[in-house]
RNA sequence: GGAAAGGUGGCAGAGUGGUCGAAUGCGGCAGACUCGAAAUCUGUUGUACAGCAUGUCUGUACCGAGGGUUCGAAUCCCUCCCUUUCCGCCA
């Protein structure tokens, strides 16, 4: 969500950031619409005003045992005067918050210019792609020829995008789970956080998903909404608070299950486990001060990264194009794991400087020591990382010739000591 | 799910139709006293928006949320949300 004052500043900058995330000028469109609101809101104030003067004149008239007739007369014309007033500012504000509630964050100015993938930019590449004897299958190959993961089976359950795991290789999703959020908590100073799964309009809206992208998203019979990622109940722990300086920087953590309805991605990455309609993550949630951002965004990408470098996997960090970044971000940067199953970088994770865009739409805002009035916080998301996403890196990463699949290191400890998962016989 | 009682400023808590943005206490901040601190005393202390005369300015709104009644609502009515207690059900 915008601040009209800033847009009323930086109308330029304003349609700059439009125009980069594709769309187009919108400033002199809201600033009229702005200029129109303000002049009905102060002649609505002035009315207000009147009419709060004339009615506690009839309560020390009436005490004094004096006549208001004519007073209540002339109030009551006010007041129909207002019924029309409160009606007009009404509106216009309504259509002033959906205009602007519609709207994605601007990107900063580092990020690349384009619309897609093909314009994001590799900022680094870390660690050492595996080489094999032979060709190595992807993910759903190995899990299918392991008899541990069945999709068929899923897809009769729940039908497509669901998916069976079995045994050790359950286990081991479950070890990458722990792994992730043991490190974050014990090595990096997130606070681990248990939270709701199911959260109300506001929180989704706050968070961005509401109102433009709720064919994304599940919603139960009684209206609540099943979280796309945990992004959305950790980042509105600080909605509608006025926090303390002291409190910040606030670090949270959380393994959840996400909930994501892919309308439409039919047809992608329809094999094996790749894109779920539910899925294990440990997402990541900093809420800082307006300066600290973007070196907390820094932070934050080399603690997801710190998860694949322990897990032995190669990737890429990428910087997102300013049109291919998400509707609250300021500025992205993707974890691109590789798969040497898929031959290719994919994505598993995504840290996000959203800036003051999603304090502002769940009011969450802080205190300064000796300062009068409040600020904006700025709140930061990333996976840390994505644990299906994860389970299929190792296994493609990990496979061996016969099938069977290493287990790295760090997760021998969550897996009992097993050193490899072998076919079930 | 049923019944009851509630939701007021950072916290506690008064206020049941008019001078109430709201008593009082605690806390916070500033000052006095003190070598310093504690205690004590004095003052001060919400947020957002609009306006211009940009000010220790004026106005408006906010007492869980949204509607309603009224000249006027923290106060009356309705709906919803939440909390507490009891009962029922239950992993």
């Amino acid at each position: 969500m915008y601040d009209m004052k800033w847009i009323r500043d930086n109308p330029e900058a304003f349609d700059t950031g439009l125009k980069r995330r594709g769309l187009e000028a919108l400033s002199s469109k809201i600033l009229e619409m702005d200029k129109e609101y303000r002049a009905m809101q102060t002649a609505q104030q002035e009315l207000q005003s009147k009419r709060n003067a004339l009615s506690s004149q009839i309560g020390s008239v009436k005490k004094q045992g004096g006549d208001v007739e004519a007073i209540m007369k002339e109030v009551s014309e006010i007041k129909n005067k207002m019924a029309d007033m409160d009606e007009q500012v009404r509106q216009k504000g309504l259509e002033i918050f959906e205009t602007l509630s519609a709207l994605p964050n601007t990107p900063d100015a580092s990020c690349p210019e384009g619309f897609d993938d093909k314009t994001n930019v590799v900022i680094r590449q870390v660690g050492q792609k595996p080489t094999f004897g032979f060709t190595p299958k992807e993910h759903d190959e190995l899990g299918f020829g392991l008899g541990m993961m069945n999709v068929e089976q899923a897809g009769r359950v729940s039908g497509a995008r669901f998916t069976y795991l079995k045994g050790p290789l359950a286990r081991l999703e479950r070890a990458l789970g722990q792994f992730m959020i043991d490190l974050h908590t014990t090595e990096h100073g997130y606070t681990e956080m248990e939270v709701p799964l199911m959260v109300k309009d506001d929180a989704a809206f706050g968070t961005g998903q509401l109102p433009k992208f709720r064919e994304d998203l599940f919603q139960t019979t009684n209206g609540f909404w099943l979280i796309p990622t945990a992004e959305v109940s950790l980042t509105n722990y600080v909605a509608g608070r006025i926090l303390d300086e002291k409190e910040l920087p606030i670090r949270v953590t959380a393994l959840t299950p996400c909930f994501r309805s892919e309308a439409g991605s039919a047809g992608r990455d329809t094999r094996g486990m790749f894109r779920q309609h539910q899925f294990y993550k440990d997402e990541l949630v900093s809420i800082v001060a307006p300066e600290k951002s973007f070196e907390e965004l820094e932070r934050m990408t080399k603690c997801a990264e710190e998860v694949l470098q322990k897990l032995g996997l190669a990737y890429q960090v990428v910087c997102l194009s300013a049109g291919d970044m998400s509707f609250t971000s300021h500025k992205t940067y993707d974890l691109e794991v590789w798969l040497p199953g898929q031959n290719k970088y994919r994505e598993i994770s995504s840290c996000s400087n959203c800036g003051s865009f999603q304090a502002r739409r769940m009011d969450a805002r802080f205190k300064k020591n000796g300062e009068k009035g409040t600020q904006y916080v700025h709140t930061l998301n990333g996976s840390g990382v994505a644990v299906g996403r994860a389970l299929i890196a190792v296994m493609e990463n990990y496979q061996q010739e016969d099938g069977s699949i290493v287990v790295p290191e760090v997760l021998r400890p969550y897996m009992g000591g097993l050193e490899i998962i072998k076919p079930i016989k």
